[in-house]
DNA sequence: TCTTGTGAAGCTCTTCACAGCA
DNA sequence: TGCTGTGAAGAGCTTCACAAGA
């Protein structure tokens, strides 16, 4: 998964576990699907492969929000995907503002799945005087001194930022300060919040790392010998002050650097 | 979590816990800002903090990597760093290619985060032809049909899908055919993938769901028949073929439908 | 004295397997 | 008969609390 919570003690919020309303957006997605393809109804393992889960995994899930189900039978695809929307709260109308409109924000802005499910961009925001005024999205960029202004006008419980890591505390502070509750986070660093406000981050840089975690695991243990002596090429590793007994379980750092 | 597993048995690799290779990218970065510092040693606490976690799940994190601290003293930094990046195998260069250019792609080829940690673009893919030679990132689009060419030439075993979710698998099975091993997924679709191969996928509109879902609670309970109201208005809920009894918590869906 | 490293306990999530129901 | 809904078992992760050691 490429996010993460934070500061949210991992309890269940009116008895629907963390995990599962993870889970209720990817119903939602293989649901409307079908139901743009006029299927009427569709069992739990036929939707539980199209939202790339298991079957028991999606009935425990499902059980959660109630009996929604025909036994013998399975799902009603337009009843479900009203309920789950209501669940997460889609039936209703989300104004999102994004700061940031450097490449990462245009492409937010630019970006069609937030409209299709109840969230409006209902400002663009951005630090630079130049931008001001700039059309993006077909919808000009406003200066951040005005970002207390137009959340409380549009009545903003949800911010995006895609700002560089350095700007990123100051303007969550602001969002925070101005009434956002919910904060969507692309910069790489992690934000302070006071206690009843949700973070969720989403790091490019992070889900590549974990890719690169399993993919030298496929390389195969026999090459990791060769792989060590490589890598020691690759980067300068740092002296250890004093070289004690370490019990790594394997590859203690290299005694020597390469010049 | 912006993002989730696939295809994967949530199993140890080498004894390392998903969940803690999740974090050590967490880990790398707070290190290298007190490296940037020259902050020589820190302790489990400090880390913890600047890292968002608290310093028993780190230390324990740690504690799968091999005994790299000094009992009464902390962490040597520099040390950390190196044992870090060579656990998730960024102590060598990986090849990456993004396909599909459009405002998303090429802001991930313009993200300054993947090159400062052993991810090189090694080449920009589109389908549109009119992209073609177009420089972006200082790099020229090359065309799909190169695709197979480029992945070999370039030994490249990590893609970044950045597709329209029509054109996401067909894109996937290509690469997977062409050698590549792991896939980050920015498309709104579930990609099936030959065992073997991994898949890490990024919804930027589902984790707004998930902080939707949140939000609504905090609007209050007391406020949610207020709120079930203006959801008859705001969508269109289906009708129920037959109307038995459900057992949903609440909100049942409206009998009759608005005009 | 101070902080790491780690068994053990507790908690959450997943999976199993089958009773319940249309 | 077929598929849902769910207790129970199992696996994995987090947190606690303290022994070990610099």
């Amino acid at each position: 998964m490429a996010t993460g919570r934070t500061h949210r003690p991992a309890t269940r919020s009116r008895g629907i576990p963390e995990a599962t309303v993870a889970r209720l957006p990817l119903y939602l997605r293989a649901l409307t699907g079908l139901s743009e393809r006029s299927v009427p109804t569709v069992s739990s393992e036929e939707l539980a492969a199209a939202a790339g889960v298991n079957s028991a995994k999606l009935r425990k899930d499902f059980s959660y929000l109630g009996s929604y189900g025909t036994r013998g039978v399975g799902y009603d695809v337009e009843y479900l995907v009203y309920q789950i929307s209501r669940e997460l709260g889609l039936t209703q109308d989300w104004p999102v503002v994004i700061v940031g409109i450097g490449n990462l924000g245009a492409a937010l802005a630019n970006y069609g799945g937030f409209a299709s499910r109840g969230f409006r961009v209902a400002a663009l925001i951005d630090a630079d005087p130049a931008m001001a005024g700039k059309p993006v999205a077909g919808m000009p960029v406003q200066h951040t001194d005005d970002l207390e202004k137009i959340i409380s006008e549009n009545g903003v419980s949800i911010g995006v930022i895609a700002t560089p890591a350095g700007a990123a505390q100051q303007v969550c502070d602001r969002l925070v300060a101005a009434g956002v509750t919910s904060i969507l986070n692309f910069a790489p660093t992690v934000l302070s919040v006071p206690e009843g406000v949700d973070v969720r981050k989403v790091d490019l840089s992070i889900e590549l790392q974990i890719l690169a975690f399993h993919e030298q695991r496929k390389a195969g243990e026999e090459a990791a010998v060769a792989e060590a002596a490589a890598a020691a090429g690759a980067v300068v590793p740092p002296v250890r002050a004093a070289g004690n007994g370490r019990k790594g379980p394997d590859g203690d750092m290299p005694a020597v650097m390469p010049a």
